[in-house]
DNA sequence: AGCGCTTCTGCAAGCGCTTTCATAGTTATA
DNA sequence: TATAACTATGAAAGCGCTTGCAGAAGCGCT
């Protein structure tokens, strides 16, 4: 075997097959007809010479990357496992691979980084958080097929969204507190200033409590972030103010974690003094003690549906604008319901 | 601005400017001095007509990707998130993209995944049940760059590896549990089959067992698998069989999980009937009541590790063959020490 | 003015592949 | 048997960028 320095060209499988480089192509494609017998000559040839094609030389070819671009704010916590898994699966049943960056602490960038200029990923796949409005926009306006994920576009660009259902599970979910629980004073843990998702949830506690005549107290609505530390701070806060509640809409089960720690600190019983409940039902919602009743968020699907409406942007198949996924109720013991 | 279909080349970006293409190339890499006036030029020409280059164009050129490949089992767990985060970040710094690919549920494979064929990444990183040894041994004599992640070669082969401390703090958390709280019989869960952690964990446990003078019996080891269910199960099939114990290391916090359960649903306390101890320190064992005792793993400085000896490869720069990377005690309830 | 330097810029040859077009070889049809 | 109609293959022109080489200025010297 010829050792050279460089890994096999084309050229040199051509060669070593007695070929041409374009019969070498369309061995490796398969898009037009070969006779078995020079197939087997190639295959036989790039066996020998350890051949792999260079993606870089393709993707200059053809003008396609079959890459993916996934833009994150940052990787963290139970829901980014699922999210990405669903992905990555999508994308590789459709031969694309995943390019992955961060927009990082610096919080939404208005421009894209330097991976996904245009051109160097087929699609891309935004998710909240990461990108600005400006930036959106910007983006579409070049013609790159993107999908947003639990962020809307601005001005309304049809620019494909995906994301759950909020506000309907909120509701339900306060409106067992009230009914089932008879709660009357909730809290309402907020998520960060512009996630969407946080604002939805609030608009659903909103709409539970009014359907029920119960007034909407100010002092009952605090920041939790999707945050435990933050969460456990603003229920000591309310804790020390003396404000009176009977139940508590964590924001999230991340959150939820912390308003466990505040209560049991405070030597008050879930659900007997307080009844808890959260969102997106993380693995560790079945873990605590008592198991929290939440809403079951299909973070998975997220990602296969979002990549699967990239894939029919991509291949100029219409596709729809907004995806909203079904979210459901799951009840445990930290609202009262017996085990 | 003309608007035509396909995005600005290099080419259009000169033509603007009034200079040659080598000079726009020259004003996009900085490597060899070109004149203010020029790259103000050249600059503004870029802007207007919203150039950005394309990836695959340079690739070929100077045959390097920019990219560095990682190639998982899969994609679960708490371990994943701050793994990621840690190769993400140090391969930013270094200006490097990151490419993911699983071999998924078909286990470790012997070829690479496609994207990863030869020069479609300047190097790769290979978690542990990706990639067999004799994948390893293949892409090592092609000469692609990689590192290992909790696995170490085969063979000896020179592949840096870079893992973390299991047998000494396996070692340390059990005599703790027999030193401290005079516990006897303790339950090993193992880890799957070809698990090295699992392995490590395992010598460990022996050791310190060994070296209190107890005998290790083969019935109060059983399988864990690093997961929650089959630890669950594990656990009470020891308890149908009456077989007797006042201990257990579940072989990872997951696995913790399902041991907390089968002893709740058995009425037994932790941890004054039995006491458990995990290892990872994932969020959750905080999280557990009691308060998971665990090792601390600091997972995201294996990828962080990983990466650096990674860029020293690609660099080829001198590195380490073996990184181990220090664990830690993390004692909290579950063993029986006060909260 | 002429010389050698140093700086900056342009020319042109690739990088390794895909793909259009033309051609040689085969088979079917009249 | 001549002709049309395919089929499998090759030649060559790109894809958009980098970079070695050479040439053109500009500079300080002699």
């Amino acid at each position: 075997m010829i050792n050279r320095n460089s890994p096999a060209t084309i050229d040199d499988v051509a060669r070593h097959a007695g070929v041409s480089i374009s019969t070498v192509s369309r061995v490796l494609n398969r898009n037009v007809p070969v006779s078995e017998e020079v197939v087997a000559k190639v295959e036989e040839a790039m066996r020998a010479l350890r051949y792999t094609p260079r993606a870089a030389a393709r993707n200059l070819a053809t003008s396609r990357t079959n890459t993916l671009g996934l833009l994150l704010a940052e990787i963290v916590g139970d829901f980014f496992s699922p999210l990405l898994s669903g992905i990555e699966s999508v994308a590789a049943q459709h031969g694309y691979d995943l390019l992955i960056s961060t927009a990082g602490r610096r919080g939404p960038q208005n421009q894209l980084p330097g991976p996904f200029h245009k051109h160097n990923a087929d699609g891309l796949l935004i998710f909240a958080g990461s990108l600005s409005d400006d930036g959106v926009r910007d983006t579409h306006s070049l013609g790159v097929p993107m999908v947003l994920l639990h962020q809307t576009p601005p001005d309304g660009l049809p620019v494909p969204c995906v994301t759950i259902e909020n506000k309907a599970a909120t509701r339900a979910i306060v409106e067992h507190l009230i009914v089932s629980h008879k709660r009357r004073r909730i809290v309402f843990l907020t998520g960060e200033p512009n996630n969407e998702d946080g604002s939805w949830r609030e608009m659903g506690y909103r709409e539970a409590l009014t359907h029920h005549n119960i007034p909407i107290e100010p002092a009952l609505i605090a920041p939790g972030h999707f945050d435990r530390h933050i969460a456990q701070t603003s229920i000591e806060q309310l804790l020390r103010d003396g404000i009176e509640f009977d139940g508590v809409f964590a924001g999230d089960d991340e959150a939820a974690v912390g308003v466990y720690a505040a209560l049991r600190n405070a030597h008050l019983k879930i659900p007997d003094d307080v009844s808890v409940v959260g969102f997106d039902d993380q693995s560790l919602a079945r873990v605590l003690q008592p198991a929290l009743t939440t809403v079951h968020v299909p973070i998975d699907q997220v990602g296969i549906e979002a990549t699967r409406r990239l894939m029919q942007l991509i291949q100029n198949e219409p596709t729809e604008v907004l995806t909203l996924l079904p979210t459901t109720l799951v009840i445990r013991a930290s609202c009262g319901c017996p085990e």
